[in-house]
DNA sequence: GCCAACGTTGGC
DNA sequence: GCCAACGTTGGC
């Protein structure tokens, strides 16, 4: 199991929206770049990530579930670009704010800190628990 | 709305 | 293969 973290500005496709989505989920479409899409071919079934909306809100507001590998992404042509399918896993009781991250010595290495622009970032162990503990979220899943 | 950071593109 | 120009992202 790995964790991960996924961008997303809430006026373009919030946590609303992916729930609304169901249990199929949608496929993460629209990564145009090279490190976040390793990142989804990195991905399994079952692999849990942040979801963090951008530009508005700046916080973590729940948590995505990997429900389909990576696969090509069906909004382009070009065959360089894949992505997964995810689905809500669920709410976090407390969303954590990127000022909370960046406050909290523990985050400091943290990819939502130091590599702000990157829109599929990879979450370590320590990382996932510190950030669950602080979104009130025990145990962490 | 601005601007810094950074990834990508394209000319050489 | 380098590097300058350009476009996009995202915090403020």
């Amino acid at each position: 199991m790995n964790y991960w973290l996924f961008k997303s500005e809430p006026s373009v496709f919030s946590f609303e929206a992916l729930k609304a989505k169901g249990k199929a989920g949608t496929q993460w479409d629209g990564v145009r770049n090279y490190a976040a899409r390793n990142n989804m071919k990195a991905m399994q079934i079952g692999d849990l990530g942040f979801f963090y909306h951008s530009n508005e809100g700046l916080d973590i507001v729940g948590i995505a579930e990997v429900c389909a590998l990576a696969h090509p992404d069906t909004s382009t042509d070009d065959p360089r670009w894949e992505c997964v399918d995810i689905r809500a896993y669920k709410d976090v009781p407390k969303p954590v704010t990127l000022e909370q991250v960046k406050a909290n010595p523990k985050l400091a290495d943290m990819a939502l800190v130091r590599l702000g622009r990157l829109s599929v970032q990879p979450v370590t162990p320590a990382e996932w628990k510190e950030v669950c503990r602080m979104a009130d979220l025990n145990p962490a899943p």
